[in-house]
RNA sequence: GGUUCAGUAGCUCAGCUGGAUAGAGCAACGGCCUUCUAAGCCGUAGGUCGCAGGUUCGAAUCCUGCCUGAAUCACCA
């Protein structure tokens, strides 16, 4: 539509004015509410070539316009702006247009066919999921869903931070306190159980700490001195010389942290295709060192040290080998880098981490570009914003954390009562029951985690999270289940699969959700170029509340043929396939009723 | 202090490649179940878009400065 009118005005200016318009110049946009037509062209712009006042030159082109497309069926002119209303007919053939298109949105040009490596989630084995991991999850699983949406083939990988002195932490209080306890001995989740020994020992750290600095030490010589953190250096210390007992503990808790973590996935419904361990990676990364430092990019300190100066990109210097030859955090990264190119030859590798860690990507980033890999051009950090709590930060070592598992039993919990407390799926089966519920519950909370920009620190509130109207998942499914019922409802009568035949008076609200629908295939092209899924949130549920108002406006009028106009069939049953589309790019599924 | 990001209704958030009178939801108040699903719909009230300049026909949107907040600048990962 957009690209008729647009040469319609670039002819008009032509013919007109006898000029050759520029581009830029033609800005055309969905008409606001509030004004009669449905599509405006700002003219402004055309000024230049008019030399008229912008009443004069609207009206001028709108009449042009008028004339040539038989889809225009009037116009009018406010100040600047030339508001064209479109005819049914052009309506129509547009949504007809549309709702051959499969799958409903169009796939950007950019990006397709190529290989993609997502890292998401990238948890530790020291305690169980929190609602920081939520969002990661939740975000890297719906890029990996627009990605592929745009025909990408996409991988799933997750980093699993599987040693270091966190998890003999745990160790060390299990030894300590647990007295060959299991999780299943505790009815405890596997991830929860090792979580409950890290606290351990965190607490009795602290109380041991106390009681040094009670004896007159500071709080410095008090941490040198404590045995506990003595026990787990020393753990870590046998971890690394591969003594037998400690990984056969090491392997015994993760495992059980593992078994605990993939229930979790498997309710939230993310899944990854290979799972990189750090205790397989940390080493990698030091032949990189070796060779940036034979091309003279990294340098030798008098201790020993590798450094490598990344001023020229506005970095600092940065350390990459310790003086004893040990690798840091980034070391390990440049390896793992490497190793996955070698795996994938990917094209792009998004790493979705908080953006507490936008320092270190682009250190990353730069140091690979100065060792000329030239995929390191692919790589690119997916940061997203911290989660708060009311009370602010949350902060693990305080305990002030909402757990993942708690959470979403929340969630299911609080749907199930308010499903109940409704009653309108009193006669189906228990099981029917469970998975609507479950579909409501976690469309609740992914719907809340995602609408909101990703770059953006958010505010979690529990109260407002478990509501669900208004701007909200469960919004979205009710409406899909509502239409859903339309259809079946539709099935006992006897329409015109030809729309084109339907012959009638466009309604105001059918023209709406026709401009509205047109819309998605940008939308989804939107949020893969700018990787934000809440563009999709937020615009579905403009368009579910659109359709509730346009169902509502022939309730109230107690017009009950809607089954039988083909149009507004074809209309529902489409916006229903958006809605689940849609929603299925942020891993949101959709009820056939609740 | 350097860098990056953010500041829009009481609260949570949209809107940001410059366009018309800045939008939703929640919370508050008032209506609507004899309607194909009321998890809904309609209405009322609520705004100096952090502040100050600049750019131009036009700025929440772009530029500059300032204020406020967050993250980071580790031989932690």
């Amino acid at each position: 539509m957009e690209r008729t009118i647009e040469r319609n005005i670039i002819d008009a200016v032509k013919h007109l004015y006898d000029s050759n318009i520029d581009a830029a110049d033609i800005q055309i946009q969905t008409t606001r509410k509030e004004f009669e037509g449905d599509v405006t062209a700002v003219v402004f712009p055309l000024l230049k070539y008019s030399r008229k006042a912008p009443e004069q030159t609207a009206e001028d082109i709108g009449n042009y316009i008028l004339e040539v497309n038989p889809g225009v069926r009037s116009f009018n002119v406010v100040k600047g702006f030339l508001n064209l209303e479109i005819s049914n007919r052009a309506w129509l053939d547009e949504f007809i247009k549309l709702r051959s298109a499969a799958p409903a949105y169009s796939i950007p040009e950019k990006g397709k066919g190529q290989t993609t490596l997502i890292e998401y989630s990238s948890p530790n084995t020291n305690k169980p999921l929190h609602l920081g991991h939520i969002r990661n999850n939740l975000l890297g699983y719906s890029l990996y869903k627009i990605l592929s949406a745009c025909g990408q083939r996409v991988y799933k990988t997750n980093i699993v931070n599987d040693r270091g002195i966190h998890i003999c932490k745990s160790m060390l209080a299990w030894k300590l306190f647990a007295n060959g306890e299991t999780p299943s001995d505790s009815g405890l989740k596997g991830d929860h159980f090792v979580g409950k020994y890290y606290v351990k020992f965190e607490n009795e750290y602290k109380k041991e700490i106390r009681k040094l600095i009670s004896r007159g030490m500071t709080e410095e010589e008090a941490a040198d001195k404590s045995e506990l953190m003595a026990g787990a250096r020393e753990l870590l210390r046998k971890w690394e010389a591969g003594d037998k007992e400690t990984l056969d503990l090491w392997k015994r808790m993760n495992n059980w942290v593992y078994e605990g973590f993939n229930k979790t996935y498997e309710t939230l419904g993310v899944d990854f295709d290979k799972i990189y361990y750090e205790s397989d990676t940390y080493k990698l990364g030091r032949s990189i060192v070796r060779e940036g430092l034979e091309k003279g990019i990294f340098y030798r300190k008098e201790d020993g040290s590798v450094w490598v100066n990344l001023s020229s990109d506005k970095l600092d210097e940065k350390l990459l080998l310790r003086a004893d030859g040990t690798a840091v955090y980034i070391t390990q990264d440049l390896g793992t880098a490497v190793e996955r190119y070698n795996d994938y030859k990917f094209d792009r590798h998004y790493y979705v981490v908080g953006n507490e860690q936008n320092y270190h990507f682009q250190v990353l980033k730069s140091i690979l570009k100065k060792l000329e890999y030239d995929w390191a051009d692919g790589i690119h950090h997916f940061s997203y914003g911290m989660v708060n709590l009311p009370e602010g930060k949350m902060k693990s070592r305080e305990g002030k954390v909402v757990d993942a598992d708690d959470l979403i039993d929340t969630m299911l919990h609080t749907a199930r009562e308010m499903s109940e407390e409704l009653g309108k799926l009193d006669e189906y089966s228990a099981g029917e029951k469970e998975n609507i519920y479950r579909k409501i519950g976690l469309g609740a909370l992914k719907y809340f985690i995602l609408k909101v920009d990703p770059r953006k620190n958010m505010l979690f509130n529990p109260r407002e999270s478990i509501d669900f109207n208004g701007n909200t998942g469960p919004f979205i499914q009710y409406t899909y289940a509502r239409i859903r019922s339309v259809l079946r409802k539709a099935e006992s009568y006897e329409y015109s699969e030809d729309i084109k035949r339907d012959v009638f008076e466009l309604n105001k609200k059918e023209s709406d959700l026709v401009k509205l629908l047109r819309r998605f295939g940008p939308v989804v092209v939107e949020a893969a170029e700018t990787l934000n899924p809440s563009l999709i949130a937020n615009y579905t549920y403009e368009l579910a509340k659109e359709f509730n108002q346009f169902y509502h406006d022939y309730s109230i009028l107690g017009e009950k043929e809607i089954a039988l106009r083909s149009f507004r069939i074809g209309l529902s049953e489409y916006i229903g396939q958006i809605i689940e589309e849609a929603m299925g790019l942020l891993g949101i599924d959709m009820p056939e009723r609740m």
